[in-house]
RNA sequence: GUCCCGUUCAUCUAGAGGCCUAGGAUCCCAGCCUUUCACGCUGGUUACAGGGGUUCGACUCCCCUACGGGACGCCA
């Protein structure tokens, strides 16, 4: 059996980490069978669907590396062949035209709830004749008996009474279709084998499966995924804070990072937590999708994002670190090579918004020093070792990781103090406190020029708070 | 309210009746490493929602309760 799978988002808002997560484990799936992923717009509501929507759904699937094998497919180019089967559906009176008012409609509801009973239409129309000239709905005459049974992959076997169900609205007064029959006609009419979406559609698929059964198609297989909840146990919301997908890319986290963190928000392969795209590929399965909601953890999305920052390709990473530098008006061209600044730096930040700050002080100096560290280092004999190391630095033939190394254990030893008396100073002088490597690979990148400058401030520094 | 789904450490999870005095990861704490901060390493605290069954034996199967989520729209 081919496996043909779709991501069928509606165009109402940018792309948020739920809807990448079922994205990413459709787009899995089929990889992982060699079959193929549909991109399928669902903008069959006029009112909230926006085309700034639709580009920024696009964005986060091209960021996080989504690529479709077809689409994006736009429902509303499709009317003419929802309204076929409609009238198919008509003919074959397994639907019907509908006119109850809104206030019997309200009435009835208002009711049923009243009587402790689930709201539901009550057939009211279901014999009438409605001319097709007045204003009216077309709803689908779903079965009055028996019940409904599949079998979702990733929850087993789901049965749900056809008295459960009522007579939904297939077809708007102003003409248009609704998402239950178009989400079958499509899903039909691409071939879809696996529907893979968020378990708050597991109440639409008795419904759509009758819709299946009535035009005689074949149904699909369905796996329904948990919703992801927030740090607060309700469903993830804006409140959570971040939670489209493009913030993660501003917040300075890796596409790689984000799907490794989402694929194991549900998913699991024994104890393993970091997986290559292509060993995702080889492992997902839809058996071992958890059945629970997940609760969307942040800290341990930073501890991802920090292992690839680590391990991936330090060009690369360099190369997505650039834009960072510059939003805190850094020209990174302008200042050592930041491929080795981010061999040096790349453990100590979770992000590349962290990392470029935290290696600013390579390209420019900085106004402050960090209060704790400077106070620690810049007392006692301080000015008197900054003093004679730089003597010794100023002096040195070449700028080398070695040679500056030598300088400062020169200075050591001439001085007769321990190392962190003159090696304290002199970081804090040159980095202003931020975190930062060995000492000599530390002043080898700042550069001489730099280095001196810096240290020159501090000792007049101290001179001047005598 | 009705229906559907779910419930293992704070969080993500392993666990398919004996391998479990419940394993891994993140977080947190302690120690080691160390010229800062990290990384790394070692160790530690913490969980089978509750109650009934079934069974020689239940985290695993069944039932009930509680709690959580979802659906109930001329939204998707």
């Amino acid at each position: 059996m081919t496996v043909e799978t779709r991501f069928a988002p509606s165009p109402t808002g940018y792309l948020h980490v739920g809807g990448a997560r079922t994205a990413l484990f459709s787009w899995l799936y089929a990889r992982r069978y060699g079959g193929r992923f549909v991109l399928r717009i669902e903008d069959t509501d006029h009112e909230r669907s926006t085309e700034e929507s639709v580009n920024a759904i696009l964005e986060g699937m091209t960021w996080l590396g989504l690529e479709y094998d077809e689409g994006p497919l736009y429902q509303t180019r499709r009317f003419d062949r929802y309204d076929e089967v409609i009238e198919q559906l008509l003919e074959r009176g397994l639907a019907y035209r509908c006119n109850c008012p809104k206030e019997r409609l309200d009435a009835l509801r208002e009711q049923l709830l009243a009587a402790k009973q689930k709201p539901r239409y009550d057939g009211h129309c279901r014999d009438c004749t409605v001319s097709a000239d007045e204003p009216h709905v077309i709803r689908f005459r779903n079965p009055v008996d028996g019940e409904v049974v599949f079998d979702d992959l990733i929850r087993g076997p789901i049965r749900v009474a056809n008295t459960e169900l009522d007579d939904l609205i297939i077809r708007r007064s102003d003409g248009s279709p609704t998402y239950n029959l178009t989400v079958v006609v499509d899903d039909h009419d691409m071939g879809i084998s696996h529907v893979i979406r968020g378990d708050d559609h597991i109440n639409n698929t008795p419904r759509q499966i009758n819709l299946y059964r009535a035009l005689g198609w074949d149904v699909p297989r369905f796996a329904h995924v948990p919703m992801i909840l927030g740090e607060d146990g309700s469903r993830l919301s804006k409140r959570h804070g971040a939670v489209s997908v493009m913030q993660y890319k501003e917040q300075g986290y890796l596409p790689e990072a984000l799907l490794n963190y989402l694929v194991r928000l549900g998913w699991s392969h024994g104890d393993q937590e970091i997986f290559s795209l292509d060993e995702m590929i080889e492992l997902f399965d839809l058996e071992a999708v958890n059945r629970a909601p997940s609760t969307f953890n942040t800290a341990k999305l930073d501890w991802l994002n920090q292992q690839y920052l680590m391990h991936s390709e330090p060009a690369r990473v360099a190369h997505l670190l650039s834009p960072h530098l510059g939003d805190l008006g850094i020209d990174p061209a302008e200042g050592p090579d930041l491929v080795e600044v981010v061999k040096a730096q790349r453990e100590r930040a979770a992000s590349l918004v962290e990392l470029a700050r935290i290696s600013a002080f390579y390209y420019r100096d900085f106004d402050s020093y960090d209060e704790k560290a400077a106070k620690k280092a810049f007392k006692g004999e301080a000015g008197q070792a900054l003093a004679a190391v730089r003597e010794r630095l100023a002096a040195l033939a070449d700028w080398e990781r070695e040679l500056i190394h030598q300088a400062v254990s020169d200075t050591v030893e001439a001085l007769g103090v321990g190392f962190g008396k003159v090696a304290m100073p002199l970081r804090v002088a040159v980095t202003g406190g931020s975190p930062s490597p060995d000492l000599d690979l530390t002043l080898w990148l700042v550069g001489r020029e730099a280095t001196l400058r810096r240290i020159d401030r501090v000792i007049e520094h101290i001179r001047s708070n005598r």
